[in-house]
DNA sequence: CATGAATGAGCTTTCATTCAT
DNA sequence: CATGAATGAAAGCTCATTCAT
């Protein structure tokens, strides 16, 4: 007897969060309606019902990702007067971020496997646009300011690079595993990549 | 008469070749055995004669995407004892890579998502393990022979850094562009990205 | 227009009885869904539908056909008071419900070749043990008292030596007709041998 | 590396062997060519050289069958001029053969599924045709003249009693073992039915 | 507002068999 | 005398979705 949907978390949220995870283990054309539909203890027809089709569905857990993201990177509190080690609270941020929310890696490597065919449908996704790489810039400017940071760098140059180092890591666990015969994923290895991170990225914009 | 590639050996190769580009496009599980059959001018049949199954085939195309990266990072010919131009020369090499081989870094990101699965059964894997981790190691320490390049860095480390660097902007282009609002693939855009890379990783390693 | 056995239960019926010709006819594995549902008037998702899979529908059938001989058994009315009478009246019973149920014995034989799987997950089954047996036991019980049956028999042993002669000769047909050289289906010979099993039957119980 | 079929064992009697386990464990329909090749360690092709078709192979092995019981049949010697004991050992012969040979059960069942549509190709099929209901002829004519059984017995009727009474048990012994929720394969409760079978036909036959 | 029933098209895989040497 | 390569058809099953109340 599945448990049915509370009133605390109705059906179409149960929907959601078992998309969510449906999603990014099996990949969007992998996630089947009645994968998702058995994880939120509901049917088929609820997801019609809620989101209309499977696109619309995955539409919405890109959205609600995005959001997700957003509101933990808002949540993020620097003293941007400490430029070096706002800079250092950044990286371990963003590294940190990837690696708490595995989901978050897997499901927008779907949408790019879809060539962003959703996402482009989502017209907010601009208003999630990372308020990280604003940080970053202010971060800069302190820096700069302050004569600790050279001139002539781009945030968005930075947050690239920064987010690349934390989502490659993530994204490739396996096959990287795999490839170099020793897990990334113990606590030492992922210690010593972000330590490896923040030393890298701070000496590239120190003058 | 699908006898568009006959003569023994033609017929593997042909589905071979045209399961990688519908796996890239499509991923694992959207990419149906009718598709690439259909892709090799073959027919469904063909496939578990000469692969046993869809799985089968899979871990064939892994092993030959990677043979292909091998032989490539095999005929890149460097003067290590000129150091700083040959990291250089790897970087570019890396990212280009990456550039020019779309569906390999799809067909990876397909197989992140089923966790490993199908590499670990591919016993060669580790003899793939990247020989331009080796060329770093040597560059490295000419460069730091030569008084050019700091000490305590891991030739690993610095791979993963470039890769990840050349990987993510490929991987996330889609996303990416409709996050940030504008093109990453543009010529302009991607030689900016590589030279921002080559600047920031040379900073890095630098005395 | 599969429109011919619309109707909530009707479907799931019309395939149950489909699945019990189909099955009886051509076996487990030559019994095919495309067979089953076609006899139903209905369409092969609905065989997944009611009833899951292929070996889900082929277990409803073997309760279904268990059901139906219980059931029979159970319409039984017999006086044991006159045990030689009774114990004629369950062996002509026991062979002509084999004759008049060619499906039974084949099904029965086709999960015997697979090796009682199915019915193992049929929890009922026991439950369906045959009413038969108890008949037969108060009837050597009254036979005995009567002085007319000798003590030492077990029901079970009896009863199977009535089933025994009962579905052998229904189940080998074939096989006993081009062996024998002789038809054993003809009304004669049918009725030679039910007079001959009741002879030989009432002989060995008899004092 | 398949073991290649030996000269002593050569590929068509390896071919022969190996579908007798397979048509008696998986039935006709279930029983495909591609199993059978594989336990005979050769391929596919080497049954439509040798026995032309599926359907060829199948008619083979039920000669074949038939000519190893006829074979075990005549092996039997017994002294008619005792007849009750000789009695006894042909009922043990029969229960102890069917019993020892479980596949010979099976693929007569499978043969009367499809209505003995190949054995009525073996012309030979009457040439096999029991000479245990010979002997059963003479021990029923030495007993009846020395005064030991009745008069107006059909030894056939006598071979086909006790033929169901070993065929019955071991054919359906799994979903009589289901059924009656006790096992019969047990070897007491096989001695004790082979002495049950025994004590009836003796019984049944005597004066 | 919500949901049981139904469905056509597609999926991966296995089938017995023939081609061609 | 023997066998590798090829194949069209059909198998069981899952797909996303709509019907109908």
């Amino acid at each position: 007897m599945p448990r049915a949907a509370t009133s605390r978390e109705n059906t179409r949220e149960a929907i959601l969060r078992a998309a969510i995870k449906v999603f990014a283990k099996h990949g969007y054309a992998g996630g089947s309606v009645e994968k998702i539909s058995q994880a939120a203890h509901s049917v088929d027809r609820m997801i019609y019902y809620y989101f209309g089709s499977k696109e619309g569905l995955f539409i919405a857990v890109l959205e609600e990702i995005y959001r997700r993201m957003n509101e933990a990177e808002q949540r993020l509190a620097l003293d941007v007067e400490q430029p070096v080690q706002a800079l250092h609270a950044v990286i371990r941020f963003v590294i940190g971020y990837y690696r708490k929310h595995p989901e978050f890696v897997t499901l927008l490597n779907t949408e790019n496997l879809h060539q962003g065919r959703h996402i482009a449908k989502l017209h907010r996704a601009r208003e999630y646009s990372s308020p990280a790489i604003a940080v970053i810039d202010r971060i800069l400017g302190a820096g700069q300011a302050q004569g600790l940071f050279r001139q002539g760098l781009a945030a968005r140059d930075l947050y690239l690079l920064i987010a690349a180092s934390g989502y490659f890591i993530m994204s490739n666990r396996y096959t990287l595993s795999a490839f170099l015969g020793e897990p990334l994923q113990a606590p030492e290895a992922q210690a010593h990549w972000e330590h490896f991170v923040i030393d890298a990225v701070t000496r590239a914009v120190s003058v």
